[in-house]
DNA sequence: TTCCATGTTCCGCA
DNA sequence: TTGCGGAACATGGA
């Protein structure tokens, strides 16, 4: 599920239940899903309280002093607070022992998560090539021109990629196409000026409307597209019709309508 | 049984 | 150099 607005309410969760706590234990029930050997995770931890806890796209990171845990939620990652072993999970791959009692699941069904331990969240963005956050306040309108004035392909490649713009996936790259009336397909140069700043615009907004929506336990309001994802619905802003097609190797929603591909020449 | 899934990475090709 | 397509990873649900 995590994109930027689930990883943001998981820091939030992460806020609200583990800082504060000492960490008593961590045991890992699947190396699978470390990025680090267990050694280093356990000597990272151990004897220490999580004090701060923040984000970048779809990564969070946790200080524990002197060396921060750093946490990538897959398809498929989730976090869980709980008291009583029998509350535990099905799927945690590893376990943080507080020493009040409690416990934090890291819980990921398909491991493609990591677990792992970093010096640095600014040293880690930087290595991984990380693009700015969509939500950070220092991130303009002008930023994202830059970017887009450098690049060329499908739109919807540029907002999924990382490197690009941290934080946007499959679900959220399409919502904001669709509210922006923009092709999944159209290419970055041929954007104009007003669209470009539409697509900025959007971005931000839908990622903040999800964030409000989810943070009050609602679900997405029916006139988003991800309501209708599904070939042949109908659309709920101008009653087009859905399609489906694949784009950066991913299932693509949009509506035939109102997100439509210039005319090519023969 | 087969297909699909809200992510990332790596390789080959144009 | 840039960008894209495809495959791989691991697992459960429709």
């Amino acid at each position: 599920m995590p994109e930027l607005p689930e990883v943001e309410l998981y820091c939030r969760y992460f806020a609200g239940h583990a800082l504060g706590r000492g960490v008593a234990a961590v045991r890992v029930l699947d190396a699978r899903i470390l990025g680090v050997r267990e050694h280093v995770l356990r000597r990272a931890l151990i004897g220490r309280e999580f004090v701060d806890v923040r984000r970048h796209g779809k990564h969070l990171f946790a200080s524990a002093g002197t060396s921060w845990l750093h946490l990538h939620f897959g398809m498929s990652g989730d976090l869980a607070f709980y008291r009583d072993d029998a509350e535990a999970p099905r799927f945690a791959r590893v376990v943080f022992d507080f020493e009040d009692g409690n416990h934090l699941a890291y819980d990921d069904m398909r491991l493609f998560g990591v677990v792992d331990v970093t010096p640095d969240p600014d040293v880690f963005i930087a290595e991984h090539r990380l693009g700015p956050d969509p939500l950070d306040p220092a991130f303009h309108l002008r930023d994202f021109r830059q970017i887009v004035s450098k690049r060329r392909g499908a739109v919807k490649s540029l907002l999924m990629s990382q490197e690009i713009i941290a934080g946007m996936g499959n679900l959220y790259a399409d919502e904001t196409l669709y509210r922006s009336s923009i092709h999944p397909r159209r290419t970055v140069d041929g954007l104009s000026d007003a669209e470009v700043k539409m697509i900025f615009t959007n971005m931000r907004a839908i990622l903040k409307e999800a964030i409000t929506f989810k943070s009050r336990g609602g679900d997405y309001p029916g006139r988003y597209l991800v309501q209708h994802r599904e070939e042949g619905d109908r659309c709920p802003q101008c009653g087009g019709t859905i399609q489906r097609t694949v784009v950066f190797g991913r299932t693509t929603y949009f509506c035939a309508k109102h997100q439509t591909l210039p005319r090519r020449k023969k």
